[in-house]
DNA sequence: GTCTATAATTTGATAGAC
DNA sequence: GTCTATCAAATTATAGAC
């Protein structure tokens, strides 16, 4: 069973969220699973073996939640609208930032190996988006790159707001006028 | 003189937009202006009192930067470019991310003074760009505050993807788009 | 796989001399 | 204002028993 392994995951992953990945220690995480540090690093051996699981798992998990990009014909409404309800969901179901919107952010201060996988994530995303766009908006087909990355940064950006001025509607606000500018 | 003072403010800035305010310490600070940790607790008695003047600082020179916000008579344009500005100058002069940025990223897991002085980095900043956008475009006067929170949100996020992707470009395009978007 | 024990280092902070 | 000296706690691990 990686019942465990998963669990320290879970936990990682809220804890980086809420506080960076400076913000949090092995302790916290074996406190929070029920184990002691020691049996944390026998799953991970160091913590940036943890950083870099939670970022691969997050990735993955983010992406397969977006589905086809290509399956958006002649809908970059529906697109846009299913691409902010994934952010939505770190806001309002998590009540935290996305993971990458965090780790960059502190990016000169990650080991190496993590700061990977956050870029890892950026690029995803942004070729996701690009080809969702590019699959429902052909006349703007050469924009879907700066389309991608100013939807994408929007995004991130509309989720610090919200949470650091502890307001919902900001991101509303961001996520609807990303969401009518797909239209044109 | 308030030299060392200020050159503790200058070293700390440097590293918490680097690397987090959990991702320094008073000792980085002491080594980088060439005192003793002791003597940084001298000027600051606590690590929270740090972030809390860095940030008030740092608040203070950004809105003194951008100057009076109702001076951009009918000129969108040049409000969101003078604003897109000082946003490029933090990428490229000081080749990191808007201080508070980072503390948003983090706001979790910060001292809770530290935190609401973040917030009232961004409260200002919405406050300065809804202003400026009220002055420059009266039709669209209702939809200033929108405007305003979608502006900073972008920005932010595009230093953030910037400085992940060590790819300048990022913030061009989006910046690019921004000025565009206040033309209509 | 988890534990106890422990090590080496770092961290935030204080006391008191100069 | 800056230093030396010191501290208690926290942090990232490792060794080895169970």
């Amino acid at each position: 069973m990686s019942g465990k392994r998963e669990e320290i995951l879970d936990v990682s992953e809220a804890l980086i969220r809420t506080s960076g990945f400076n913000g949090f220690s092995t302790r916290d995480v074996a406190d929070a699973v029920g184990i002691k540090a020691a049996s944390v690093h026998y799953h991970f051996p160091t913590k940036a073996d943890i950083g870099v699981a939670v970022t691969e798992r997050y990735t993955d998990r983010f992406l397969e939640a977006l589905g086809d990009p290509d399956r958006f014909v002649k809908d970059a409404r529906s697109a846009v609208t299913l691409y902010v309800d994934a952010f939505r969901r770190a806001l309002v179901r998590d009540g935290k930032l996305c993971l990458c919107a965090v780790l960059g952010a502190e990016i000169g201060g990650l080991p190496t190996e993590v700061g990977q996988h956050t870029r890892i994530f950026f690029e995803r995303n942004i070729e996701w988006l690009r080809r969702a766009l590019a699959a429902s908006s052909g006349a703007r087909a050469a924009r879907a790159k700066a389309d991608a990355m100013h939807i994408l940064a929007a995004l991130e950006g509309a989720l610090i707001l919200s949470l650091s001025l502890d307001d919902r509607s900001v991101f509303e606000s961001v996520g609807k006028r990303l969401i009518g500018l797909a239209e044109h």
